[in-house]
DNA sequence: AATGAATGAGTATTCATTCAT
DNA sequence: CATGAATGAATACTCATTCAT
C-alpha cells in the first residue's frame, strides 16, 4: 500500500520512516525482484529519496533489513517444540515463492558478511531441527545443515525465474527431485556401492 | 579481446562479425549475466552497434546464437556411442560454469518457443541416453527427463550465483545432494514408505 | 540562451529550472518544431536530463506547459472589454509565427485530453468575441468558433512550414483570403446561390 | 505491396529498380509520412539501400519523383477541355487525403528549386483554369493562382495532421470555410468596406 | 550498377546517487 | 534528520549514410 507523501515529519520520524521503508521494500522486491528500482521503494514507502540512503546506504542493506522478518519468522518456527524440519523448508519455500528477491540475495552475495551472517542464522535453525528429521529417517544421514542451505538455493532460484503462476508447482516438483535424488537404488542406500 | 574500431570492411565482415558477435556474446553473458548491456557486446566483437541488431534484432535471439554452440557440442557427445548421461550432464555444467547466462536464459525465458525449441533438444539429448543410465543403475528409475532438465536448471541457478572461483566447487556439491538426494533410506528404495 | 552546467543547486532550483524549462522548450519547440529533440530542450534549460523528465513526464505535458502561457496571454487579452476578434486572431496569429510548435500541437493532437482542455479554452475565448464581431459586420453570421479554430489551424500550420523570414507575410496573405473567402460574389452573399 | 529480395539482378535492373523504389515510396510515405525511414521504402521496393541512394541522393528528390506521378495525373486532367477548377482541387485534396507527405513536401520545401518548379507545374495548371471559373462565378475575381496554391496548402496541412478517419471530413469542412470565407458581407463585395 | 552489410551518431528514457533546504 | 529535486551516466534502439564486393 504506497503511502501518500506526509511533508517533512521531521526527526522525530526516523523509526517510522525506517520501518516503512523495510516494509516496502518487502513488497517492492517481492514484486519486481531484488533489481527493482529504489525510488520505487522509497515511493512506496512514503518517504523522501535521501531518508532510504540515510537508512540503508546500499540496496543490500534494505535487503537485508527487509528478509530480517523472514528470518525472525523462521527462528520464530523453529522455537515451537513440535516443528520440524520440513516445516521449515515448508516455511522457506513459501517466501521464496512469495519473495524471490530475498532467498536470491542470500544465494547471490554470499561473500557480503552480513550476508553470510544471516545464512548462518538459516543454518543454524535448519540444523538445529535436522538431527530429529535424520532419526525419523526423512532425511539421510549424509545430509548436512549445509546441504540443506544449498537445497533451499536450488529450489528457489528455479522458483525465482519461473512465471509466478508456475512458482507453487516448480517449487514442489523440485523438492520432490531433491529428496529422491536421481540415483539408482542399487547405488544409494541398499547396496555397496563406491563411486563419484 | 576487445577489438579496435575497424572502419567500414563491407559486406564481406558479415560472417566475420556475426562470428566475433557470438564470440563476444558468449564472454560477455558469461561475465555479466544474461542482461549484460549489449553495447559491451558490440564493443567487445569489435563491431558497430547497428550490425549487432542487424544480425541480431533482440537480447534473444544473440544469446540463442551464442547458446546454439554449446548445444551442437552437445549433440556431438550425445551422438558418440559410448557417452553416458552422467558425460552430458557433465558438460552441461561445465556450460553453466564458464557461460552462466545461457542455462538461466533456459529456464528464465521458458515461454519463448526458440528458447522452448532449445530446451526441447537438450531434453532429447538428455532422454535418450537416459535409459542405459537407469540399466545401468546410476539413475533412478523414477527420473524422467523432464526432471534432467530441472535439475540442471538447479544447478546453473546455482553456479550462476556464485563467485566465479567458487563455481566448479558449488557444481559438484550440487550435483552429490542431486544424485543423493535428501531423503533417508528407509523412506526410498529398500522399506516401503508412503509419505509426502 | 544556452546554460552552462551548474551543479546541483538543490530544490530551490525546481522553480527555477520549472521555468527555464519551458522558457528553452518555447526557444527550441519554436526552431525546430515540435519533434525537436528533448535533450537540447535540457541542455539549453541548463538542467539534467532526470530534471527535465521530472518536470515533464512526457513531450506533450512540456509543450502544454509551453503553450499555456501562450493561452493565458490569450484570456488576458480576451479579457480586455475593448479587444476584438480580430485582435485575439492577430495575437494568435503572432503565436504561431513565433512558436509554430504549439498550434501544431493542437491540432496535431487532439485527442490528448490536455490538448482538447486547451483548444476548449481557445474556442472559449474567440466564442466570446465573435458575436460582438458578427455584429460589426466583421465576421460572416455563418461563421462558429470551431471554423475560427481551424482557420487559426490552417493558417499556422501554413506558418510552421514557411521558413522563418517569410513567416508573417505568409500569415498575412493567408488571413486574406481565409476572410475573403474563394467564392465568387454572386454566391456568396448578394446573390441567391445553391450549390456544392 | 513488398517485394522480395531478388538478388542482385545487375545494372539492366536500374529503370526497373527507379521505378519500383517510385512506387515504394509513394506508398510508404503515404502511410508514414514524410518522415518515413529511407529503409522502408528500400525494403518495400525489393531494392537495396545502396541502389536508392544512386537513384535518389536525397530524401527529397525520391518525394519529388514519387510526386510526379500526382503532379502527371492533375496535368492530365487539367488537359481536358470538361474539367474545372473545382474538378482541380478536388484531385489535389484527394491526394493530400490520401498521400499527406506530398502536399506536406510542397509547403515545406519551397525554398528548394525542384519543388518550386514543382509548385509552378501545380500552380500553372489552376491558373489555366482560373479564368473560366472566375466568369462562371464560382471563384472571385480577385483570387490569384497563388492563392490557390496557398488554400490547397492550408488544407493539406489541416489535413496532415488529422486522424486518417477524419480526414475527408476535416478537409470538407476546410474548403466550405475557404470557399466561403469568414467576413461579413458588408465588408466583402457588395457594401462598400475599408479594412485591415 | 546492384547489393546489402557496416558504421556510428543521435535520441529517449531510467535510475543510482548527491545535495541544498 | 527529512525532504524531494538535481544530476548525469548508462543503455536500448533507430536510421541516414557509406562502402566493399
Amino acid at each position: 500500500m504506497p503511502q501518500g507523501p506526509r511533508g517533512n515529519r521531521g526527526p522525530g520520524a526516523a523509526a517510522e520512516n525506517r520501518a516503512a521503508l523495510v516494509a516496502a521494500a518487502r513488497e517492492v522486491l517481492a514484486d519486481a525482484g531484488f533489481d527493482a528500482p529504489l525510488s520505487a521503494v522509497a515511493r512506496r514507502a512514503g518517504v523522501g529519496q535521501g531518508s532510504l540512503y540515510r537508512h540503508f546506504p546500499d540496496r543490500l542493506s534494505l535487503a537485508l533489513a527487509a528478509f530480517a522478518e523472514n528470518i525472525a519468522g523462521l527462528e520464530a518456527a523453529a522455537g515451537r517444540a513440535d516443528s520440524t524440519l520440513d516445516d521449515l523448508l515448508a516455511l522457506l519455500t513459501e517466501q521464496a515463492i512469495s519473495a524471490t528477491a530475498f532467498l536470491d540475495m542470500l544465494s547471490g552475495h554470499a561473500e557480503d558478511p552480513r550476508v553470510a551472517a544471516m545464512s548462518e542464522r538459516v543454518t543454524a535453525v535448519l540444523a538445529g531441527k535436522l538431527p530429529a528429521a535424520q532419526r525419523s529417517g526423512r532425511f539421510a544421514d549424509h545430509v548436512t545443515p549445509a546441504d540443506l542451505l544449498m537445497a533451499i538455493g536450488m529450489v528457489s532460484g528455479l522458483v525465482a525465474r519461473s512465471p509466478a503462476a508456475a512458482r507453487r508447482a516448480t517449487a514442489e516438483r523440485a523438492w520432490t527431485l531433491l529428496r529422491r535424488g536421481l540415483q539408482g537404488r542399487d547405488i544409494q542406500g541398499c547396496a555397496p556401492a563406491a563411486h563419484e
